[in-house]
This record gives structure tokens, C-alpha cells and sequence, in this order.
DNA sequence: GCAGAATAGTTGTAGCTACAACCATGTGTG
DNA sequence: CACACATGGTTGTAGCTACAACTATTCTGC
């Protein structure tokens, strides 16, 4: 905090940091529009909708669902009260713990999620996968590998990105 | 959109994708509550501050300001509107074209930026540039590269990333 | 077996962003 | 030089997220 000189970055390390961040700036954005105007859908609840549809049963603890999706337990809530109202996902009391809610992917749900998931794969290929050698595909899963370990040190999200 | 067969992903490019997802959903509310901490800014206000403090005499006209900073311009006009009212920026007629609005940062933005800059650099530090070896930090400038180039085909930021 | 703490969710509210509507100035064409 | 159209910006509103407050179960120690 009050260290007395501070280790600016370099040339290097400056370019590399400036396109990430306008990478975090601007691929989420690319994302979302696009599954916005083809599916109706947020990133964030098409996150949600994918993390159920690999579940057994499609089937998630609310908890269990927002650590997955990165989300606040509240933020979730309001999230799935929405799907709910589009018949997109149902909520039920879990049978072994009375306090917890599942929440299930609907038969509605399941179909819209696989009619969406080729445009978004589309969409991810042609921005991502497919501007990138197989050696660089194979550098960016290091890359982000080692970032992941300092800002996400408990593992919350680590079900979701550690194959 | 209609194609017959969707190209999925193999093992090595869903690593690599899920884990980058992963980093654009993570990275920014760390940078965002780093900021918001110990300096009462939204990450994106701190950019516009940044932008500001590079330009030639503190100042840009609200378009390419909103460029620079990837926001729209109701948006950077609202934000603007809060920074002004903390005397972070003024606003200002332009004296060229009776339409345009000058933003500039004030003696008291400019010495808010210079004293929130290191710990936020040191953030990026712990989180990004030192979790990496100096080899995987070039390919880091060059994959965000190839991804900007589809992503920001116009370069709308290229003035930021392009260096 | 019961008081206190921890866990699981929901609801209310404030703040930020996207989108649309709007106003003012500048540019081009006949 | 007048009209249409383009450009630059602001304001209003709806929708989503964060934070705080609250309720209802479950666990823990004595």
C-alpha cells in the first residue's frame, strides 16, 4: 500500500495487460449481443442454463448453481425467478435439506439450450478458437491457467474449468 | 446459422475456452473492488480518468473519449455527470464545433489518479503479469492481439491496445 | 434437547448501463 | 439559401446486479 516506489510495467508486460483489458472489455459484449438477438438470452443466464444442462438430472442446489455460474446468491435468485416466470427452469424444495432449493431444467429449457449452443459455439470459434494456432490454443489454457490460480485461490469456480 | 453439422469444440480448445471464460468472468470484479476499496471508483471510471490523464492537456472531446473507453455515449455522459459533480472533471464547451463537449480532468482528478495508479498496478501485478514467466507474457500480447482483431474489426480501441 | 450460531434462500432498494427519444449544431445538395 | 440529413450530446426509463436485511431450517456444544 504505501510502498515507496512502484514497479511500473514495462513495454512488454504494458501491451500484453492493455489487450487483455480491452479483451475484457469487449468479448463480453460480443458475446452477450449475439445470444441476446438470436436466443432472447444474457451471457449470464445462458451460463446458467449450460451448468444445469450438464447436472445429473439437470438438476442444481441454488448454492451449488451460484458458485458454479460466479454469481452472488441473491443475483441467482432473481435470475432464476425469471426463467422460472419463462418456463425455462423450475425451482423445488430439496427432499434432504428443507432450507435448500433446486432448481431443474425444464423439457423447454433443455430444447431451447441445445437450439442456442451452435450459434454461441459458432460464436466463440470465430472470435477465439479459430483467430488461434493449436500452439497457441495450448499457451492461452497455461495463460489463463496461472491467472486463475491468484484470483480464484479457494476454487470456487474450479468444478467448472479444471479438466 | 443453419448449417447442417455444428463444429464443436475438442478437449485442448474447451480447456482453453472454458478457462478464459472463466478470467473474463473473475478478473474484472477483482480489479473492480480493488478499486472500489481503496479509491471509491468503478473500475470503468477509473479508465476514463486514465484516458483523460494521457491525452494532451487532460482533455477529449465526450466521442472519442466514449470510444477510447468502449462505452456508448449516454452511458460516459451519465458517468461523467458523477465525476463532475465529485470535481474529478469539468466539462466545457468545445470552441471548434458548438456541438462537441470537452471533458478535462481537474487538478484534484489528476492527483486522485496519480495515488490510486500504484495500487492498482500493483493489483494487476499480483493478478496477471507476475503469475506469468516473460515468454508467456509475449504470447499472451499476441493472442489478445489475434482476438481484437476480430473483435474490434473497426479498432474503435486500437488508439489503447495498438502500441 | 435447547439456546446460539451457521447455512440456504428470498426480498427490497440503490446504483449503474442499455436503449430510445429528444434537442442543437453542422454539412451537403438542388 | 433552404431543406434534408448527419453528427454530438443529454435526458428519461426499464432492467439487471450488489448490498443489506430478513426468514426459515439445520448444526453444535453443553
Amino acid at each position: 500500500m504505501f510502498s515507496v516506489s512502484t514497479r511500473w510495467l514495462d513495454d512488454a508486460e504494458m501491451t500484453a495487460w492493455v489487450r487483455l483489458a480491452a479483451v475484457l472489455e469487449l468479448l463480453p459484449g460480443v458475446l452477450d449481443s449475439q445470444l441476446r438477438r438470436d436466443a432472447g438470452l444474457t451471457h449470464y443466464e445462458y451460463y446458467v442454463m449450460a451448468m444445469l444442462s450438464e447436472a445429473p438430472k439437470r438438476t442444481l442446489r441454488m448454492t451449488a448453481l451460484a458458485q458454479r455460474t460466479n454469481a452472488t446468491l441473491p443475483r441467482l435468485s432473481h435470475v432464476v425467478k425469471r426463467l422460472e416466470d419463462r418456463g425455462i427452469v423450475e425451482r423445488f424444495p430439496c427432499p434432504e435439506d428443507a432450507r435448500a432449493t433446486n432448481a431443474r431444467l425444464t423439457a423447454a429449457g433443455w430444447k431451447k439450450i441445445r437450439a442456442t449452443a451452435p450459434g454461441h459455439v459458432e460464436t466463440v470459434r470465430q472470435h477465439v478458437v479459430d483467430v488461434l494456432t493449436p500452439e497457441q490454443i495450448a499457451q492461452l489454457a497455461d495463460i489463463t491457467g496461472a491467472i486463475l490460480e491468484s484470483v480464484d485461490p479457494e476454487g470456487n469456480l474450479s468444478a467448472v474449468y479444471r479438466r
